[in-house]
DNA sequence: CTCCATTCTGTTGTATACATAATGTATGCG
DNA sequence: CGCATACATTATGTATACAACAGAATGGAG
């Protein structure tokens, strides 16, 4: 298997991190560490430990002597993420053009898989979404090739995960859109069109933060 | 006083954050548990949870089995960190700019502080001029009035500090050039002159790339 | 002398017990 | 009846003890 290492602190990460991305109601709730130690299967050491991990994603705040807090993502928030994910896009779209380097059968590979997705999306078909959708904008960051803003921008992007899932049940037809818009910025891309990329960009984010508002 | 809530876990965090940026001798080592528990008085746990807590500053690496491994700064890594800031201050730089937000007189008095400092620093000095250095840079930033930015950024520059300080004691007279350079950014903010401001930030930053790589 | 197996030592990882601080509840007073 | 205060409960913070693993030292065989 893949990943299985199954220490104590990165059973309890995942397990905590899956849960806090996938369950909206823990958001402005304080977690309760015995309850997950049991919930888990481990003492409270590892869970602790890895509360204070998910503090470096922005999952969870340490609030002194009452404990890990989930605070809940507000559309200021959101406004700002993507304000800075259009800057380190943008960026990126700028140099790979600059240097030839588009990623473009890579991209549209992840495209293809995301326009293959059923337009009705079950639990499992909204995650496989998301994913793909991380990955594309990743691997566009990632061919700028700068490891720090790569790292800095997935970190950026667990954050949006966990409102994401939530708003894609309440929008429908919207996989066709989303779809069609990273067909733009891949166009852009691969036509060397700079300025062109850099506004499909903007326009992807700012239709998706105007989306994620309205919840 | 300021700051002295010394909980153990606070406590422990400090010192180790204290230590990993000022002692160049800790880079590329493991640190040991128990000895450094016993350096700052308390036990192993509120250690490894400050170390739990460094991880997200960057300054420590979590080796399984291994422990705590406090990654050495690669030239790489320092025009990664450049490039990446060059983005961020540009952004800010036209945005404050353009919403005429630019915070002339703090930015102006810091950059005065700093060229009072003597020209000849000892270690305090330095720490001082690099924390002026600093808050100049981040005063810009948070101009910008996006705080994941702002944090996003501020976390970033700590990475920077842990090998600025030993190359401050090599290069005599930089400290005019870095304020000079800063005068620049600051004149070119002042005029609303977008453009040369961008340009003033890639210079300033190119410049302490080249000096930090020779190390 | 070199190489490999084995033991030994020291460090990390986890569990548990205790100390301490915060919250909710009950009680008495105004 | 409302409010403040004292208390009980519960959770977090810390210390310590034990278990598991990694690396070094040691000893023997080739």
């Amino acid at each position: 298997m893949s990943g299985t290492a199954a220490s104590g602190r990165e059973k309890a990460y995942a397990y905590l991190r899956e849960n806090i991305l996938t369950d909206p109601d823990v958001q402005g709730r304080f977690l309760n560490e015995q309850e997950l130690a049991a919930e888990i299967g481990v003492s409270r050491t590892p869970v602790r430990e890895a509360l204070l991990l998910l503090v470096s994603d922005g999952l969870v705040e340490l609030i002194p002597q009452r404990g890990a807090y989930v605070p809940p993502v507000t559309g200021r928030e959101m406004s700002e993420l993507m304000e800075l994910r259009g800057v380190l896009e943008s960026h990126a779209a700028r140099l790979v053009i600059e240097q030839g380097m588009v990623p473009a059968r890579t991209m549209q590979d992840t495209l293809d898989q995301q326009a293959a997705l059923p337009d009705e999306l079950n639990p499992e078909a909204a995650r496989e979404f998301i994913r793909l959708d991380t990955l594309f904008h990743q691997q566009l960051i990632d061919a700028a090739g700068n490891e720090l803003i790569s790292r800095t921008y997935s970190k950026l992007h667990v954050r949006q995960i966990l409102v994401g899932v939530s708003a894609l049940f309440r929008t429908g037809g919207r996989r066709g859109q989303v779809c069609a818009e990273h067909q733009v910025i891949l166009d852009a891309l691969v036509s060397g069109d700079s300025v062109k990329a850099q506004e499909a960009i903007d326009h992807h984010l700012a239709v998706t933060r105007d989306i994620l508002l309205r919840n």
